[in-house]
DNA sequence: TTGGTTAAGATACTGGTAGTAGCTTAAAAG
DNA sequence: CTTTTAAGCTACTACCAGTATCTTAACCAA
């Protein structure tokens, strides 16, 4: 009952993750993760090349398949809270928080970099872009304004968020204020007053 | 001949912080730091916890002193793009570089996280508030738009830049989009017209 | 069924580094 | 001159990434 190929590659991603949200990136040892998946170390180095990329296979082996609902509240911000409140509850988890780790530590890794970075591309973008098509339709936001630069505008920032405060999630208060005070005027300006929260 | 106390002290930062600048954060090792301050380790070790803490009492000493004027252009595009440059050059400089390390290396000890943030914080927002201030007495801007959050806004989507794409300076292309398509929308929202870049 | 090929498993090793320990010795202080 | 303090030196532990080697199980082709 010697496993091979795709039977053990599985396994060992599955381990992978299982130490991701146990432990972190960090903390997570190639020793850990062979002992969990009932392997060797060996094993593990003759399919990626370092721990960095176990992981990275790991975090991409464990993303959800189908494609997310954007969110249709009838409202630019109610939509707009929505999918920030989405990915807030996504990086703060144990996965969100080693992406992050696994981020930081690939910095001068341009390649691996790029490949992390169309992930969280892909995974945010789509959703803006629809919700915001959605209030030019309604007419609460004018066609010329939506760029990619202001489309993600309100994820960046709260990325940035995270870089600054660390791996607790970022409260709600300022997912508001990054909605009211930011992406709101931005892709209103003069077209809607402005909504503050109550 | 042998040093002690404050002079030994500065030996061991500024050896820190020659470290820091040639081979970054992450390769800079407790045994090199010690080599080249002329000393041991465990001389260190009496002074700060960990690399972590030497590291940023080393960037903390090779600040600047004096504060920084902030530019004064006559416009608020020019002085933005001219304070979003500023920080573009600091922050590609090899030490920017090695700031951005340690951050991503500190962030699960909350003290220590503080400490930096802070550093980043005050190095930035006074000019913003000062150039803001001045662009409110032209009649650029409404008093009312100007809140930490806007203040702040370009150089923390700069700082998110530079986590997704890695340790290259970003282009100025990517500083006029920031400015052009969210710092300036946002702060002269109808006040003036949008200017758009050559 | 058999014999050959591939790859998994076990184990041990190298090299590097954070942090610690204990002793020796120079500098300061009284 | 004696005592105290802290610097210097050296050796050590513990940990971990990545490598190497050899044995053995699974798969495959004839």
């Amino acid at each position: 009952m010697r496993r091979r190929g795709a039977a053990l590659e599985e396994a060992i991603l599955q381990a992978a993750v299982e130490e991701l949200i146990e432990v972190g990136y960090r903390r997570l040892t190639m020793d850990s993760v062979a002992a969990r998946a009932g392997t060797a170390k060996n094993v593990i180095y003759r399919r990626w090349p370092s721990r960095a990329a176990l992981c990275i296979a790991a975090y991409r082996a464990q993303l959800p398949t189908g494609a997310e609902q954007a969110p249709d509240t009838g409202s630019l911000r109610g939509d707009a809270l929505a999918l920030l409140t989405r990915a807030n509850d996504r990086m703060s988890t144990p996965i969100g928080r080693a992406l992050r780790e696994i981020l930081a530590d690939i910095q001068s890794d341009p390649e691996r970099l790029r490949e992390i970075r169309d992930q969280i591309s892909r995974a945010g973008v789509s959703g803006w872009l629809t919700v915001m098509a959605r209030a030019v339709s309604r007419g609460e936001v004018a066609p010329e304004v939506v760029t990619p630069r202001v489309a993600t505008v309100a994820v960046d920032l709260l990325r940035n968020e995270y870089a600054l405060n660390g791996a607790n999630a970022i409260p709600s208060s300022v997912l508001a204020e990054i909605v009211d005070e930011v992406f709101l005027p931005l892709t209103t300006r003069g077209q809607a007053p402005r909504r503050t929260p109550g």
